[in-house]
DNA sequence: AGTTTAATTTTAATTATTAAATAGATATAG
DNA sequence: CTATATCTATTTAATAATTAAAATTAAACT
């Protein structure tokens, strides 16, 4: 499933501006979690007169025709590609985020379980140690310590 | 369960002040949802010397201990009294933030259906409408619409 | 009690973000 | 076609949230 984001933001009534096009090739070379300083740094080598807020705007933008997802962590606001429901993981050994994927309609459920409110967009943020750093932390531990017979 | 507020700083090594015993206070209280801010203008009346700046340090201090939980939405931080896992509804209809039980044990399991990491402290926040206003807008629905027989 | 040390609070600065102003592009009337 | 008006996008400039450094206060030891 490629994203096709001219035709979501023409949709919207949005125009295609150089800067625009630029986030959207940004967005194509697929990374999974990025800030708006982020975008900016790599834009500003194409487009070196581009501001941070023109940047903070187009990614606005693009959140509202829901191109991205936006989510906020320790006071700065994070984009991700990934739209739907799913877990954003932030590793404290390595300091990534990485997805973590869950069924939507069981996690509704268990919100139905005790509320019966409107759940409309769900934002499940979790703190921790990813995979990778988990296992590399196993192997240390292993390679480490004595063996006893 | 009340929580012994004083009991967990100074079991931490925290020393109790006028400031932090304001906080204290005002915690006790019992706001389920507040901002840095929203205790600053509360506090001010009794400690008027006080700063924005100390609010936040206390606030910190608090959360590092886990008498209290703290979480990030739209660029602020938001704190609450309950530490223990649940939701944070935010409704459009009201603004307010309401919690939503959840059974931590099954969520866990959702996670952990898919991906094998440390999952280690969750926060959970959807935005849709509270079951307060909810009821009200079926209520008028009801009340507004011609009644057919 | 005086001095050192540590902790807390506040002043001042920084970072993230948004509002207002400017520039640009597109549509409409002459 | 050209000029004007309108609407959108971008940038400049300001604001709000937060943190780092400095100053103050309190505690511990001699």
């Amino acid at each position: 499933m490629v994203k096709d984001y001219v035709a979501m933001l023409k949709e919207a009534g949005y125009k295609i501006t150089p800067q625009r096009l630029a986030v959207i090739e940004y967005l194509k070379k697929g990374p999974g979690h990025f800030t708006a300083n982020d975008v900016y740094k790599e834009i500003k080598k194409s487009i070196p007169t581009i501001t941070l807020a023109t940047v903070y705007n187009i990614l606005k933008a693009f959140a509202d025709v829901r191109c991205i997802n936006s989510f906020d962590v320790d006071g700065t606001t994070w984009f991700e590609n990934e739209v739907e429901l799913h877990a954003n993981l932030m590793c404290k050994v390595c300091g990534n985020i990485v997805d973590v994927k869950i069924d939507k309609g069981k996690l509704l459920d268990l919100l139905r379980e005790n509320s019966d409110a409107d759940f409309e967009n769900i934002t499940l943020f979790v703190r921790g140690v990813c995979p990778e750093c988990k296992a590399k932390e196993k192997q240390e531990s292993v390679s480490t310590k004595p063996i006893v017979h």
